[in-house]
DNA sequence: TCTTGGATTATAATGATTCTTATCCAAGAA
DNA sequence: TTCTTGGATAAGAATCATTATAATCCAAGA
């Protein structure tokens, strides 16, 4: 198997990045460990190796490796308060790139799946589920 | 049918919440128009009508109608930047409360289902699926 | 060696949200 | 009626995550 340093230089270069050190440690970073990071536990860790790296280089790369598909981002969407007033039983899809937040009908799961699927203990007697993808007009632009 | 205003007035009376003259105004606000409003976006509708109104106040009121299940908010979750290194298909389950991410499989969803629900052009090849529960430790605690 | 442009850094700026404190007001007590 | 009390509200300060700016660095090609 690859090691995730040689799984870096190898992704960057398909993707057309400079695989430079900062780059390596803060990709290396997030693959170490299995899980979902935020930008200052990145940056956290990142420092140990690298001290005189800058908070703005982790949000820029981190960034750019989600647009790359290096990384997968959790909850990609705005990230303000919203509201509705709606409490009839239905799902969200919501635009990745433009934030757009539209109604969805549930008929598409299986709610028996899903709570055997969950932990035991936790709680989906009223489960909000979102989707997320690319609106038409964002997934035209590409 | 009740009036919003009526609506409110009972809704406020059974979760034991003083039905001031403002939380009948942002209530209102967001009620009548269907779809999602952020905070500022009702706190601009709200001012034509209550000029002296405080941004802070429709904050408070809009978090606790949502406590108090008035109100559903829209993609509860942390909101600060989240990414992770595992890009294999899988989804997420959140805790609304303590915003605790951890992953689930997919197999609880019908995605012929859901790409026929969805709007013509809406792009769901590597969809990512966020369901909002109540973990266990948070559950039991209510 | 020189040039060039992307990458990086430090820091300032922004924007959403929350906190703090003082004020207001309505309901019950005297 | 007036007084008291506590929740509700207002105003603005403070905080936090994130992004923008501008200067510097550095590696690759000319």
């Amino acid at each position: 198997m690859p090691s995730a340093h040689e799984q870096f230089r190898d992704l960057a270069w398909k993707c057309g990045l400079a695989a430079t050190h900062q780059r390596q440690v803060i990709y290396e970073a997030v693959v170490a460990i299995p899980g979902h990071h935020s930008a200052e536990a990145v940056y956290a860790e990142v420092r140990r190796r690298t001290p005189s790296i800058s908070l703005a280089t982790v949000y820029n790369n981190l960034r750019l490796f989600v647009e790359h598909g290096l990384l997968r981002e959790v909850s990609p969407h705005a990230s303000t308060l919203l509201v509705e007033g709606n409490l009839e039983p239905h799902h969200h899809l919501v635009c990745t790139r433009c934030k757009a937040v539209q109604d969805i009908e549930g008929d598409f799961i299986n709610y028996k799946k899903l709570s055997r699927q969950a932990p035991r203990g936790f709680d989906l007697t009223q489960p909000l589920i979102e989707v997320f993808g690319l609106c038409r007009r964002c997934s035209a632009k590409t």
